[in-house]
DNA sequence: CAAGTCTGTGCACTATGTTGCATGATCTCA
DNA sequence: TGAGATCATGCAACATAGTGCACAGACTTG
């Protein structure tokens, strides 16, 4: 289980409350881990009986609204996560099964998918390009180690994105002049 | 859920047991898509309730083994979802919260896991550039349809493996200037 | 031929992820 | 000022995924 230590590293960069994590999960975090609400607070709820987090004493007590921190024992939970050794992540995608099955099936009915993805995947492109171009204007201080590390991981979700759009035009294009 | 419509492509593909369609996620299928054992047995198991799929009547009877076979609603069922509309899978990467994660502890401790996963990237690489290699000497035939579509994919996972090890030696390299 | 290993199937349990709904608090604007 | 939107939290039920263990039959070797 990881939504935890997701959590933490989102909480290390800044307190908050559930609602602004899973915001945060359709941002920058969101990009190479995803998670709904629900889980969000299941989670936040077992990592304060684990006394990893502790709610922050500031908070308006009228409102139902609860700021999270990260305390010692949970920081040190996630360095020692952060040293294991784990199996990296397994690829799993429909779109390659769909064209699997097809290949199998016949019929050109996935080509109207492909295309629907490639719009997706070209709309993601130019999001994260405009991300890196805004963060670039915003903090050009390239020593900072954290700054450097967001930077290139921004990077990656940019290169996967272009290998993406390059490889579905390919495979539309040959299957088109197939028909 | 889909772990079924994966199955119904492999089993279209060759009828088999199992344990067979356990070992072909450790290849080819395994390139996007894995599942233990005890999943698949579960899944054939609800497949047959729902009549996707038939044991082969050829099948030893003293043995316990059952050999599996697609009939024709389970092929009107993989057909259905072929032409479904989804999201693109989203990319779920520990090594990426590790990252984040050591940009805010501060330390070195993650260099030893980039490096390795570099190594098993680069394994990986490997292992699909010797299955092309082998693939393209023993069917020459591009003309096949479906032959191209096997082809394509493991073009694409050679094409992220090639994109990690750039950008893993890249990073690795930066991570390491900067000690 | 007995003991050990491998093959193939499967159950039970736990973990993780998703959907639908409920509820109180706060905001907003006519 | 009160009716409706929307914010923030949460429960319950369900669906999917993964781990650990068990067991019967086949194979193999001293």
């Amino acid at each position: 289980m990881s939504l935890a230590h997701v959590l933490l590293t989102s909480l290390l960069e800044k307190p908050s409350t559930g609602i602004e994590l899973a915001r945060r999960f359709d941002r920058s975090m969101g990009f190479f881990w995803n998670a709904t609400h629900q889980q969000i607070y299941r989670e936040l709820k077992q990592m304060l009986e684990k006394g990893w987090i502790s709610t922050l004493a500031t908070d308006d007590s009228d409102s139902r609204k609860k700021t999270y921190q990260v305390v010692e024992q949970g920081r040190e939970e996630l360095q020692r996560w952060v040293a294991q050794q784990d199996a990296p992540s397994k690829l799993r995608d429909e779109l390659m099964v769909k064209l699997r099955a097809e290949a199998q099936l016949g019929g050109a009915t996935i080509l109207p998918e492909l295309r629907r993805h490639l719009d997706l995947h070209q709309a993601q492109y130019t999001l994260y390009q405009h991300i890196a171009q805004r963060d670039q204007q915003k903090k050009s201080d390239k020593s900072d180690r954290a700054v450097m590390i967001q930077h290139k991981i921004l990077e990656l979700g940019i290169d996967f994105e272009h290998g993406w759009i390059t490889w579905l035009e390919d495979v539309i294009q040959i299957l088109e002049n197939q028909e």
